[in-house]
DNA sequence: TCTGGGGTCCTAGGACCC
DNA sequence: TCTGGGGTCCTAGGACCC
């Protein structure tokens, strides 16, 4: 059997959802800024158009901003996570595998789908997703991952495709791979870019090319893959189920520099809590925990420190008050003052599942106690708001919180409340 | 003044063992 | 003091993705 894969992409996803609450904005130029407001992270057509680019930091375009030309919004990642959820919902109808790829990607697999008219279904697809959530989606349909990337790009610039792009015959496999530059490829990123031009690549097509053991050579095993794949020769299959993540990280930079260590470590602190939160939802636990800490290095004025320390921890864990007491342990150790600081994270790794944890004989922790308690709060949490409950060292007064003054409302999921503060000891 | 955050996979090289 | 080779495990770093 012949494999066909669709992928289907939301447009310019943060972008669109902020529009979907906000319609006067249909044919405005609306982008989204990363955290702290720095940079552009999302742009509708129209701010593409504008020549805005992908990162571009926010004061390059405030001016037009504030007169109102452009419409900024900070980022909602609850508001994106609920959409993301009622589009692929969405998708599943039409198709029993899927694989959501990200946040504003999923793979759909129609290779039992040949005998369809593909370029009607694919319409009726793109229709039923924009009815049902507001979400314009362009599908590009081809017998390869990498190929259905080729043709979704294209369905997207396209005039004449209008968002839908099917290529199952050869010759037209061969015109898209021409007409996409070798950068725009999936897997191509700017270093093997610069290589691939330099031995004379610079197209999808002029990639095909290559012989294997090139490749191989040049861009191992995973571009030998990908070469394959835009051959036609299906060599990476739909992921229907996302393994456990293999490492948990939570960082963020800070609203303002901190010289404070109480304020860092409040900080330092939250993100630990939600690093315990992710694990908890995916049924894990973590035995390596890793902190760091750093100045801003875009200041040629600051004086500039980094540091970071790896422990492991005696029992794998997902408690919130043991993560932040190790977090705070290690904070301490590699916190020097006199430094102005931009940003800490929390990264967890030797991840296990929840129950296969080695316990320690020595070990004095009333685990019990700890899986209760925060079953407590994640059920507390879930119907009553995020922080409604908290441990006391991740404070509530949050001045080291990040920027985000151009914060749209969560339109579809339930505010915050007022935090209760829950004392861990 | 202002420049994101969270992941994956692969490889080379060193340490260590027999 | 010199003489090997092969295997495994771990880590750091590089490449990529959205």
């Amino acid at each position: 059997m012949t494999s066909l894969f669709a992928l289907v992409d939301c447009n310019n996803f943060y972008a669109s959802c902020e529009r979907v609450f906000q319609p006067s904005l249909n044919g405005q130029p609306v982008v989204v800024l990363s955290n702290n407001d720095g940079c552009v992270i999302a742009r509708s057509n129209e701010a593409k158009a504008l020549g805005i680019q992908m990162g571009a930091p926010y004061f390059e375009i405030r001016d037009l901003v504030e007169i109102g030309d452009i419409h900024a919004f900070s980022s909602n990642y609850t508001l994106y996570g609920d959409m993301s959820h009622r589009v692929m919902a969405t998708l599943s109808r039409f198709t029993p595998n899927i694989e959501v790829y990200s946040i504003d990607e999923s793979f759909l697999d129609l290779g039992n789908f040949y005998q369809k008219n593909l370029v009607e279904y694919c319409w009726e697809i793109k229709h039923t997703v924009h009815q049902w959530t507001g979400i314009p989606v362009s599908l590009g349909v081809a017998p390869t991952k990498a190929l259905a990337k080729v043709a979704n790009r294209l369905a997207k610039k396209s005039a004449k495709a209008k968002g839908v792009l099917v290529l199952t015959d050869p010759y037209h496999i061969t015109e898209a791979l021409k007409a996409t530059s070798i950068e725009d490829v999936w897997g191509v990123g700017r270093q093997y870019a610069k290589l691939l031009r330099k031995h004379g690549v610079n197209s999808a097509y002029d990639f095909t090319l290559k012989s294997d053991s090139w490749v191989k050579k040049h861009m191992a095993v995973v571009g030998l893959r990908l070469v394959k794949e835009l051959r036609g020769e299906s060599c990476l299959e739909l992921d229907e189920i996302a393994p456990p993540k293999k490492g948990i990280c939570t960082s963020r930079g800070f609203g303002e520099r901190l010289t404070d260590y109480g304020q860092i470590q409040e900080a330092t602190a939250n993100y630990a809590a939600k690093c315990a939160k992710k694990l908890r939802k995916q049924k894990s636990c973590a035995k390596v925990m890793t902190v760091f800490i750093q100045t801003n290095f875009f200041s040629g004025t600051d004086q500039q420190y980094s540091n970071s320390r790896t422990i492991t921890l005696p029992v794998a864990t997902n408690s919130d008050m043991e993560l932040i007491h190790y977090a705070s342990l290690v904070l301490k150790s590699i916190f020097k003052p006199g430094y102005r600081y931009k940003k800490t994270g929390v990264i967890l790794t030797e991840i296990v599942p929840q129950h296969q944890i080695q316990y320690d004989l020595l070990d004095n922790i009333n685990r019990e106690k700890h899986v209760s308690i925060m079953e407590t709060i994640d059920k507390l949490t879930s119907r009553y708001g995020r922080d409604i409950v908290k441990v006391a060292s991740q404070g509530y007064d949050h001045s080291w919180q990040v920027k985000c003054e151009r914060k749209s409302p969560c339109y579809t999921t339930r505010l915050s409340e007022i935090p209760t503060v829950y004392n861990a000891t």
